[in-house]
DNA sequence: CATGAATGAGCTTTCATTCAT
DNA sequence: AATGAATGAAAGCTCATTCAT
């Protein structure tokens, strides 16, 4: 495990450490204070990098949604077929999200913020998503793997899955993961 | 419109005045001064029916959820089989979180509310909505609507459902919800 | 020990409680509501019989003001020689101390009260003591049972010994307190 | 007379300012917003150098105490015999009083301060007081100038003197302060 | 670039007191 | 005379942010 301190740069270690804090405490029990000390700076130097608290947190998402983004990507990439991306999109979600608990909790624990941008921001990265799931749809049509659906339904329905299989409700077998997965490809079908 | 004020007993003044203001604000950015303006009753008084801002924050969704769900079930009374219900299950969700989208914000902007109590608040209510659900799923095998899955995955599988149909990802026509909902019922069967 | 609603007459019963509240707590911690449960009277009740918070608090030291200084009185009035009167009342003032320690709190633990009121009172009450002192120095005086000494000086000897002998700092042997009686009459011969 | 915000450093501007206000309303009627406004400090700035309100009191106290035994230690040095320094403590005592008349009200005026430490801190400090008596005490004893005694006993005589020749309950001539300490002694031989 | 001492706006909560019944 | 629901002033404390060094 990497220490905030030890990261090479400030920002990075800033930002780390921020990640941490807000994922244990949320963002209003979170003290700038604590994210300063645990990255081994002076409060003020938090703010020679960002703006604000919540710059700070938009920061965080925003490492943090690339991140997990990139993950996703990388794993459809693996498979050939559009069926198999998607089945690689949803099993790698699952892990991610069991790997890095703290990840779910830091947007869900944050998403009380009230911030027109914090709000701007998690759509945009759910769009990046939506986008990616909508082109491997569109080739499993074309494909003839799946029958032609309204795609905006098409989207939907894999982000329902998304939801259905996460590991916050309790950890679901191997087996029944792909099981539900099944599931969706045979109404898809 | 009903104003706050203009209710009969003060306690539900109280409680209906919170509900907008912490819908609107999030539980942080609320203030108590503010409810007990809207409510058009003093700061005190609040404090005599509520022991304080978190108990109300409880109290009001508690009232929310009790409202969703008799909702729900009712609509689902509506229907004989199984499926039918599910089904009206899911119409109705749609129905309430459009019409009512301050409520589906009143749970999710204050996610954040760091406190045990209101997450369990908020876990039990879940499982009385997935207690439901389940019961409807193993009728619809019994009477063989459906094949025999693990109830557990048809659970989070309507969830999953009642999560893609959001209006707040945007409205969708009753007909694409109906097709939504179709596919379900085909990856089912 | 009797209840402070047995009483007979609300204003004793609230005065009893005050004292009994005001003792436990200081008066800055002590409620009027709880003031009045122990009564079992109406919080609009207390107003009925004192303007407010302090005039109760008065009323309470009052009351015991007067108690303690008749015991002295009485405790005094068991001897004849002046020397004998005045050991009487430093007797009877430990033993008062010691069987009502509440009593001393309440003057001590509300000593704080920052109120013109109240201190008038607690001089006004001493004055009364330092007379009766006075006038029993006096009488020792002329019967030469102690050489002719600044009253002045004699009172507030006496009122050293008196806090020199509360049981609050530590309870003292019978003969102990003897012995320190015996020494301020040694020094006043 | 120095003003508080005079004093070179921040703490023990706080700190004077605080004695001040203690003083002059009680703990319960202070103000931390005015003791910080005599300071010319922020608020926030009070709560950098104490904990809470209460840190501050204790603070006061724990320095006022200090000077007081000190002052106290140090008239006692200026004799050889233990009934000299008897007396130059009593008299010294006396004269802190009525130079410093603020520093009896600051102990009084708040003993109704309901905190644990708060009575714990003044009890320390009257122990220390009551070694260096008893130990002058046991000097005189060893040195025949007094018949051997309790030390209990002793000490609470001298306390008793000590409150004795207050100047709370008005001045009091050299004179007569000599002659009170002249029948203590008288007692004690 | 880096710092952290200083700041003060802003919030929840308590409770003596009032007054309509 | 008796009540207690309603009130709102008042105060301690937190912490994001600033800025002089």
């Amino acid at each position: 495990m990497v220490e905030p301190h030890e990261l090479s740069n400030k920002k990075e270690a800033i930002l780390y450490s921020a990640f941490q804090v807000f994922t244990e405490k949320g963002y209003h029990q979170a003290k700038v204070s604590e994210i300063a000390e645990r990255a081994r700076v002076g409060k003020g130097t938090v703010y020679e990098y960002f703006d604000s608290k919540e710059a700070l947190l938009i920061g965080v998402i925003k490492a943090g949604t690339k991140y997990y983004i990139e993950q996703l990507n990388e794993s459809a990439e693996q498979a050939v077929d559009p069926l198999g991306k998607l089945r690689n999109i949803l099993l790698k979600n699952v892990t991610i999200l069991k790997e890095n608990q703290n990840f779910r909790q830091l947007i869900n624990h944050n998403f009380g913020v009230n911030s027109e941008q914090f709000h701007l921001l998690l759509q945009e990265q759910r769009q990046i998503l939506f986008q990616k799931i909508q082109k491997i749809l569109q080739e499993a049509i074309n494909q003839q793997q799946i029958k032609p659906i309204d795609l905006e339904i098409g989207v939907r329905l894999v982000f329902g899955h998304i939801i259905a299989m996460d590991p916050e409700m309790g950890n679901l077998a191997e087996e029944q993961i792909n099981s539900m997965i099944d599931i969706l490809f045979k109404g898809l079908q």
